[in-house]
RNA sequence: GCCCCCGUAGCUCAGUGGACAGAGCAACUGGCUUCGAACCAGUAGGUCGCACGUUCGAGCCGUGCCGGGGGUACCA
């Protein structure tokens, strides 16, 4: 359910009240904030600056004018408590006890849900994680699964239809490089490691023989056209490669709460034509360019960018290649078939059968080539489509995009959205941890799967749910509270933001981190179940004739709930909700520790407003916890 | 060359054109006989890279510079 928040609703009144005391219509929707003079009210608004030159006077006396409009409304049981106008000509209302009873009630009628709307009707398809299946997930595939998945709740929160693909790139270099290392080279498992993290292992000792014997790359050759003709024992063991790579890369997402819809595989979209399909659409448009010479003679290129340019002495062209001479298809290529497909476009489908279930049992699908299984769902077909991609890929990106365009899909092409992230990183100080050198100075070291330079993420998780582990006895918790926190370092910095990953950061039990959003949730249900114990009610009720400021604090920080989740849909970014959730747990924080304990609270009134307050902040924060994939806990 | 991102406290980062620029970490002071101190209250720490411009008002918008990173592959 979808109430109308506080903020639409006083800015109605606002400028109600301004063309009232003005005597003049006032257009469209009066901008509200949160004040940032708490003393001087709970909200404001500068509207009174750009109705000053039509209204003929200085700023604050129409400021002055809107707040008696405002104050004169106030009344018993009125939402406004009162307004007043501040130099140089803002307006700041307050809000009466009883609206924020009335909002503590409200929240507890919604089940806490508040920022929930009602369905849009339309569906947005969102890819993240996307691991090449010849690895384990490192943290930057971690910050990627982590943006998306959040962003999918978010979009869900909002009323979209989400659908969530994982895009399986199986028949590239790099699983044929791994398959390479697994038939030729005899590299020694550490321990008893898993199956992906050998891999990764392998992926690196690969490299090294490449650079030691060049005959060897005649093998990668060998694997990759074997995979391209799609049978005999060499492509059913890379198949086999990629599926037990992709099993325990799902394995590594789930354990941080993160699922999909379904599993997309390249080699389908080879075997089945998508491409054939796609090319002889994009050539019959005539968006593609068969180069007879210049740096591509041989090559079917798209158009792009300032085309063949003289750079350093050197001609170089700007189009995007698509069929290189050699007659094999770029990246960029299958991504365009695929893009057309996700929003429905190609005029092909895949078949599907079930891969199994997940955690949180929504069922996982997968692509398949043969007939697949007649109880699939229909995929694809969005109205919208997310990519959660690395921001070095923005170039190829606005290549798929712009072929859209020339195809004549326009409004899709605008309905594409390249969700760019920066690059994690690692500090010197984690480098100089997994024993990388580091130049003095060097303030930050690229990951690098090739050369071995990277955190895994179950390395992450491992690492903190120990160190959790020696400040709990239940496991479960430790893992919990670690997914909660490696969740949140993920999520607490900008989607362009450059992340230098840090042992000492990402580890981190305090401050602004997932734990402390945890351990306010924990304290608000120690304060419920010492209530149900002593059998009081936890039910909303009447506020007491006066209100502490860390009472309305609290109210009013959770009243705010709606508009962060809004914005954060807005720019597909979970930082937004991130931070609301921060300020929310400080707000708690601040309640619990500076109001005394309401077990043992004496007026009867002020415990059951305040019993009924902790109520909504449970509720309404457990809806915020879950947006970001953080575990609510009762206990940590 | 062209395009994109970043530059805010010692460090890591927030800051939808509005009031005195914020948080966490690190440093320093206090606070557990009370719903769990993984917390709270406070102190200190800033030419918001630089310069012009637009505006009643600029960390935010525009132009030009200076630093750092990325892209501009017949890799992904």
């Amino acid at each position: 359910m979808h109430v109308k928040s506080i903020e639409d609703i006083l800015s109605e009144r606002v400028r109600d009240a301004a063309a009232g005391a003005l005597g003049m219509p006032v257009d469209g929707a009066v901008h509200l904030e949160v004040s940032n003079r708490p003393d001087l009210g709970d909200f404001a608004t500068s509207v009174a600056f750009t109705l000053a030159k039509a209204a003929r006077r200085p700023p604050l006396a129409v400021a002055e004018l809107i707040a008696a409009a405002l104050g004169g409304a106030a009344g018993d049981g009125a939402m406004i408590a009162g307004a007043s106008a501040s130099a140089p000509g803002f307006v700041n209302v307050r809000l009466s006890a009883a609206e924020l009873s009335r909002s503590v009630d409200g929240i507890c009628r919604a089940g806490g849900r508040i920022a929930q709307r009602a369905p849009t009707g339309d569906k947005v398809v969102v890819e993240h994680t996307n691991i090449n299946p010849n690895k384990a997930a490192h943290v930057g595939h971690f910050r990627n699964a982590c943006l998306g998945d959040s962003v999918v709740r978010i979009l869900r929160r909002l009323g979209h239809t989400v659908e969530v693909q994982n895009y399986i790139d199986d028949t590239g270099v790099q699983v044929a490089d791994v398959v390479v290392g697994l038939r030729f080279l005899e590299v020694p498992p550490q321990g008893d490691q898993p199956f992906d993290r050998y891999c990764s292992d392998v992926y690196v000792a690969v490299q090294h023989a490449y650079a030691a014997d060049p005959a060897l790359l005649a093998r990668r050759r060998e694997v990759q056209a074997s995979v391209e003709e799609g049978h005999g024992p060499l492509a059913a063991f890379v198949h086999d490669v990629a599926g037990r790579i992709v099993t325990a890369n799902l394995a590594t997402m789930a354990r941080a709460g993160i699922g999909y819809d379904v599993l997309t595989w390249e080699s389908h979209i080879l075997g089945l034509g998508f491409w054939q399909t796609a090319f002889e659409r994009l050539r019959d448009g005539g968006a593609l360019r068969f180069e007879t010479d210049g740096p591509n003679a041989g090559c079917w290129v798209v158009p792009f960018g300032a085309g063949t340019v003289e750079l350093e002495g050197k001609t170089v062209s700007e189009d995007k290649v698509l069929v290189t001479s050699q007659g094999t298809i770029t990246y960029t290529a299958k991504d365009i078939a695929y893009q057309l497909w996700k929003f429905g476009l190609l005029g092909r489908d895949f078949s599907y059968r079930l891969w199994g279930a997940q955690a949180d049992g929504r069922p996982l699908w997968t692509t398949a080539l043969d007939d697949g299984s007649p109880d699939a769902p229909a995929f694809a077909h969005g109205d919208r489509v997310v990519n959660v991609i690395d921001v070095r890929q923005s170039y190829p990106q606005q290549v798929v995009y712009e072929c859209l365009r020339r195809l004549g899909f326009a409004a899709q092409a605008d309905r594409s959205h390249h969700l760019a992230y920066g690059v994690v990183n690692l500090s010197a100080a984690a480098a100089r941890e997994l024993g990388v050198a580091v130049d003095e100075g060097q303030a930050v070291v690229a990951m690098s799967g090739r050369g071995g330079i990277q955190v895994f993420a179950d390395e992450l998780l491992d690492r903190l749910a120990a160190r959790l582990a020696e400040r709990t006895a239940d496991p479960d918790v430790a893992s919990a509270v670690a997914v909660g926190a490696a969740r949140y370092y993920m999520l607490k910095c900008g989607n362009t933001q450059d992340i230098a990953f840090d042992f000492d950061d990402a580890l981190r039990t305090t401050g602004e981190t997932g734990v402390y959003l945890q351990y306010a949730l924990v304290r608000a249900r120690g304060i419920l179940r010492r209530l149900a114990e002593a059998g009081v009610s936890a039910a909303p009720a009447p506020p007491p004739p006066v209100l502490a400021d860390a009472d309305r604090a609290l109210v009013l920080h959770m009243l705010r709930w709606p508009r962060a989740l809004a914005t954060a849909g807005d720019a597909l970014t979970a930082q937004p909700v991130a931070k609301f959730a921060f300020e929310l747990a400080a707000a708690f924080s601040a309640f619990y520790d500076n109001t005394g304990p309401i077990v043992q609270e004496t007026d009867a009134g002020v415990q059951a407003w305040r019993a009924g307050l902790v109520q909504a902040f449970d509720l309404l924060f457990g809806d915020v916890l879950d947006t970001l994939g953080i575990p609510a806990l009762d206990r940590i």
